[in-house]
DNA sequence: GATGAATGAGGATTCATTCAT
DNA sequence: AATGAATGAATCCTCATTCAT
């Protein structure tokens, strides 16, 4: 979970870089198939350094998964702390955060998302479940508040809601890749930003998906 | 895309049984970490001979893809001989195949959803987006045919709407997971059913998602 | 040394074409490079099948080599028949006649040479000394009968002279691919004649060689 | 072209001991057959210990080439210090150098000879004329400056002159081997010296075929 | 505290040859 | 008489990890 004391001993910039470089191959493959001899000559370091920094390539990802995770939280507690009194303002403003995140740590932001895809193995358990339970954890109670103040309607259960709030954010990641033929893993090899679309265009999508999800796809016109 | 002609003089159970395991590896590994090792110990043959079944490992994994592809679409022909004139029964109705496929062929249905997460890699290419084009070009007509009656709301676009549609089967897929802590590929290796689940949950689950993607989320008597 | 029974039994057509895509092959590379089932998947024959033709790769080798040797000497049979009196005019129809089987049999004359190059091994043994022992007994009569009408200088003993004589051929060959840029394995390949080169070239290479040969290179004025 | 830095770190009689392990391998078979298990268990070290030394087998090759194209220059320097003015003397002495290459040496001498006949591949590209035409570079302005000086005959060009000189040292090996039926790879697998004779025959040979260069092999006496 | 040399099992693939059909 | 399926050892190369210096 934590990295060996020597890494700490390390200033802070030779930290930042490891951590970087590691995220990026692991943002580039999955776990199995990142490679820590990469991940060295990248460094310019010796095999046995790294291993005076983390003891094992599986405590290195469990130290990055949470490197990231905090990341991650750190950048939603603006939200939290100017929190919208409307629910889907607030999704709104958690949506954004996604992108901003995005935008300003693609790493870490890939990192997560292929995290998110990890099979399960003897190494790494079930990986997914924890992560994603994790995050339901954080996303319910602002579910159910807002089901006390009946937002939604009152034949869904909260976990199905939390579950497509905490969806949405990779729906319209996987939408914008497919539509504007994205690959972010590319984008990360080039030096470009995650997305390398206008800001504008990834807040209307995001909109139009909310939208959808409020109020659903069918023409109500239609149907009276 | 072809087996070698070997590999189609063998008798059609044992061009099954090496199929299956072919796919077992591939459900359970992405495509650099599955081992051709292990396939070969698995069907108890010699290194050599897997190399006159096929070509290569990229060689049989274009195989599989394509062998799981027409399987997916034979599933899906039924339904659309029995085609309902509705939008969202039809829906309904490819639901209710996904389920099916992935009751009757779990390492098919396993092995396409790795496919879909592949990274882009020199040996694959950019596979996700030639699978999701082409997923979403069989569904496009359909929607567009909706379109004509004037199903969907009109400030949607059709490519949005064909996403959605073909996002939800998986997200059905996830949210089952994740609620009843399935881990789908121990199944694979526990031989149970996909889902390990009563089937009616499945389908309570589909109906309900259907329900929101058609009417959204929102509790309309809030509103008013 | 020989082929099996089988092999003769095919038509004649069949089996040059078998020596043909045999012979290919070990032009473009040595004994132990060479890929028996890169020459039965270019003949579209069964493995199974070739080792019916041929006991081992050893023994189409041998076989090989005899093959080409016989051509050969046939090749030199019609000189030796209208033999010039001259022993420096009768080794000019000699390399006249390496150009031309060159030029007839590319692929027999690249075997041979290459023959002429293998290491020794235990699956070939000394081949080296076999071929060109077997060259030179052919040579020395010659040399010997030229020895005794004083065509040569005294002080050379005729082992000497006979190399020369046999070495001038591959002398040749070697400087025309050096000064040209020639890859005749290439051309090979490509199905280009040996040498890609206007046959006048190649015959005044030869004549000045041999000059070269019988006078020597110093400048007699200068000495005297 | 150069090892890793692994490689360099060694002291230099490991070094040494890697380097003479890896000739007698490319001497005793070509690039293709060379085996670099057979390398690795010869030096007593683990599989992946000698990618520590280097990048490939290709770079292995590259690495040898060049160490012993060094060595050979560096023998050759001696001589062109002690530079006689007669061309021919010259041409003795790098005869001789070439003999006292072979003996210090036979496993240096032994891989140039092999390199010398490589065919081209993908890996090594046109090897063969990379090589011969560096050491005819270097050959040329010392025939220049006697051409000059009109030491040769005025018919013959520059390239040819040059050529010859370059092919004599090999021709004399050559005609050594067949001679006193010597087998230098089996002398290197033995460890004998590279031509099992008495220093002098190799030099009563190296004249003999000098002598016959510069006056050609016609009795004279007879032409007049 | 840092280095980097060593390991050996594992990866995909090719090979010449055998033998039952 | 011909086939072609099967073999398993060999190929080059990569891997995460250990440990003596």
């Amino acid at each position: 979970m934590v990295a060996l004391k020597t890494f700490y001993n390390l200033n802070k910039e030779r930290q930042q870089e490891i951590i970087l470089v590691c995220l990026a191959e692991f943002a580039l493959h999955e776990y199995q198939s990142a490679s820590l001899s990469t991940i060295v000559s990248n460094l310019n370091i010796a095999k046995g350094s790294f291993y005076r920094y983390f003891e094992s390539k599986q405590s290195l990802y469990y130290f990055l998964l949470d490197h990231c995770f905090q990341k991650r939280l750190e950048s939603d507690k603006e939200i939290i702390t100017a929190q919208p009194s409307d629910f889907f303002e607030l999704m709104m403003e958690h949506l954004m955060g996604k992108i901003r995140f995005d935008k300003k740590y693609p790493l870490h932001s890939a990192f997560l998302y292929n995290a998110l895809q990890e099979k399960n193995s003897e190494e790494l358990g079930n990986i997914q479940l924890t992560l994603k339970t994790k995050i339901l954890e954080a996303i319910k109670p602002l579910v159910e508040e807002a089901v006390e103040r009946n937002v939604f309607r009152d034949d869904i259960d909260i976990e199905t809601i939390a579950f497509l709030v905490y969806r949405m954010q990779f729906t319209i990641q996987e939408y914008l890749e497919l539509k504007h033929k994205i690959d972010f893993r590319q984008n990360i090899k080039t030096q470009k930003t995650f997305y390398d679309l206008a800001e504008t265009d990834v807040i209307e999508t995001a909109k139009t998906f909310l939208d959808i999800f409020q109020k659903g796809i069918v023409n109500q016109n239609n149907i009276l």
